[in-house]
DNA sequence: TTGAAAGCGCTAACAC
DNA sequence: GTGTTAGCGCTTTCAA
């Protein structure tokens, strides 16, 4: 078995010097047309592969990686993200690498271009972000684009001719792996898809997994199954419980998407108090009220978006990007977790590995 | 910010040479009292962290895993056990790990001695088994320990005093999710639990999904609940379908969960030509067939072991261990993938990154 | 246009 | 016991 080549070796067969060869392999010139070629033949016919190692040390600065995302201080959501940024930054240390946190308001708008002025002032070796505001973001995006700094986004897909990648979940595909779990009685029957935000910016995100849901019924081509969709604001409480118990006093509801993670358990409280009836619950994330919810029996399946992991994820792409030149995978796309009281334990416990 | 401390630092403020802190770093003795004391102060108070880059460069010495799984060519499982060690092989040659394969006959115990001996004489700096023979492989076990070679199991668990690493996932808690995955329809019913083996090797395997099968129908402490439980052989294709379509014509049958994840396309093509009426039907592990059956509606659950990733998971924990002197983890549970028609793809996807 | 040489931070062999 | 030093493979500076 022939052992790793190196430069040194490749010198000794071009019969030219370590230098020479490093020119060339970078492409910076400055080397004599017959030298190059000869080194070049010896590149391709040894299929030299440098040594990642070696040449990381060297050029052995500490990399700063600025992550952008709300304030998980606001939000048991994002503060997953949040968890899952540390845990790699953890996990690369021993690399060189630094995290820096550009938190910004989730119900502000207007705190967004500020931390993002900051963050790129901070001229980091890469960004993570997650793009909830869709306008704000584009500029960043931009901005990163213009100083050719790597870019990862992660949990929303924006709209955008620059060039990044992305990691997170078909939310049509999900909308419809929703709609698979609720679909376990014979019709007729009534099922609803129900949105309750805070916050008004991620109406696209919602829609898609609307559509999801509604197309995996109309696929069914059962005219005796009856979709619903209810929008509702968490901050109107009087009016969100009212219609609440509307919808949930209907005889024929069969089954309920509830397609923003915190919805669920204002939702389980309810059906918790006044009886479940045989309707099925689906909700969105492993939040503490969603797993109570889900080991009492009051929800039947989370899909679980894995912001930890998607956070983590996300460092590591950019992390291997700079470090070890491998490429960033333009969509990412996470695998659409089902979880239920009984395989709930055997995630969590891998979470924390 | 204080930028990195390296040895030659701490050295600098303990007064002693390099020579000597790295003696103390690795403990390997040969050190006064004093100066010993001084270094261990300093090296905490810094909280220095070696850097793992030049570790790896300055031990550049490839390393070599022995990987011992089944040949891959008699059995799609073990094929994606194969293919997940070759794809960490990729992702680590960079850091000059080699995997050796040793593949022994499935069905055939006595293939394995011989293999696992090669094994060993090749010296190889970890080893990844599949134990599958208990017998056999403690002997391995034993022999890993004496030798000091660094030791991950996976798959299956064996009992054994000598130090390893375990990745697989919690049978019992598998078959209590199959059965919750079956438990929809109204009692009186009945569940069945089907074992449809080829060898015999993995019966205490199978015995606890069947304990986990029964635990979760017992609490649910309904006597109109009943348990069918049937073993059956996979090469008496005779009896094997007279006693299946036995099982199935029983109309009081609700649930089939299949424990073997060659097993279930043996149903699933009987159910396919006499209609399934009604029956909900789980399987194990994403098979071409299970796959087929499983978008065709046949199957209605797929339970994914993930043979691949746990191959995967147990280079990378080796390599870790080898490269970057992390701890092997005594016990990594994965976690139970439910896969249904609507999430498939998103699994499909991911596992290819 | 090229070669020689000095490191990057860490390890291990060797000399004192 | 302890210090010194020669690398690991690559990059980059500097002199030729």
């Amino acid at each position: 078995m022939s052992k790793k080549i190196r430069i040194k070796d490749i010198a000794k067969m071009a019969q030219v010097s370590e230098g020479t060869v490093d020119r060339v392999i970078h492409g910076r010139g400055e080397v004599a047309e017959v030298a190059y070629k000869k080194v070049m033949t010896i590149l391709e016919e040894t299929g030299y592969k440098p040594n990642l190692i070696a040449r990381t040390l060297v050029s052995g600065k500490s990399r700063t990686i600025a992550v952008l995302i709300p304030d998980p201080g606001q939000d048991e959501y994002w503060n997953f993200s949040y968890q899952g940024a540390q845990q790699a930054e953890k996990e690369w240390a021993q690399f060189g690498i630094h995290i820096d946190f550009f938190l910004f308001d989730l119900y502000d708008k207007k705190s967004f271009p500020a931390k993002a002025d900051l963050a790129l002032r901070s001229r980091p070796n890469g960004i993570l972000l997650a793009p909830i505001f869709h306008e704000e973001s584009a500029t960043l995006l931009k901005a990163c684009h213009e100083s050719a700094i790597p870019l990862v986004l992660f949990n929303n897909k924006i709209e955008s001719n620059a060039s990044f990648g992305f990691i997170g979940q078909d939310l049509y595909q999900s909308g419809r792996v929703g709609a698979e779990l609720l679909h376990s009685q014979p019709s007729p029957a009534d099922y609803a898809i129900l949105h309750i935000y805070d916050d008004i910016h991620n109406s696209a995100h919602l829609a898609e997994k609307e559509r999801g849901f509604r197309d995996y019924f109309l696929e069914l081509n059962d005219n005796r199954i009856n979709i619903l969709s209810v929008d509702l604001n968490l901050e109107h409480e009087i009016t969100l419980v009212k219609e609440l118990n509307e919808l949930l006093s209907n005889p024929q509801l069969k089954g309920l998407l509830v397609t923003t993670s915190k919805g669920a358990s204002v939702v389980s409280n309810i059906l918790d108090k006044n009886g479940k009836h045989g309707l099925k619950l689906v909700a969105y994330d492993l939040l503490k009220e969603n797993i109570m919810y889900l080991k009492k029996g009051t929800i039947d399946f989370i899909i679980n978006q894995n912001s930890k992991r998607q956070a983590a994820v996300g460092i590591s792409q950019l992390v291997n990007h700079l470090l070890f030149k491998k490429e960033i995978i333009s969509t990412h796309l996470f695998p659409l977790e089902i979880i239920t009281s009984q395989n709930l334990n055997s995630y969590l416990m891998a979470e924390n590995i």
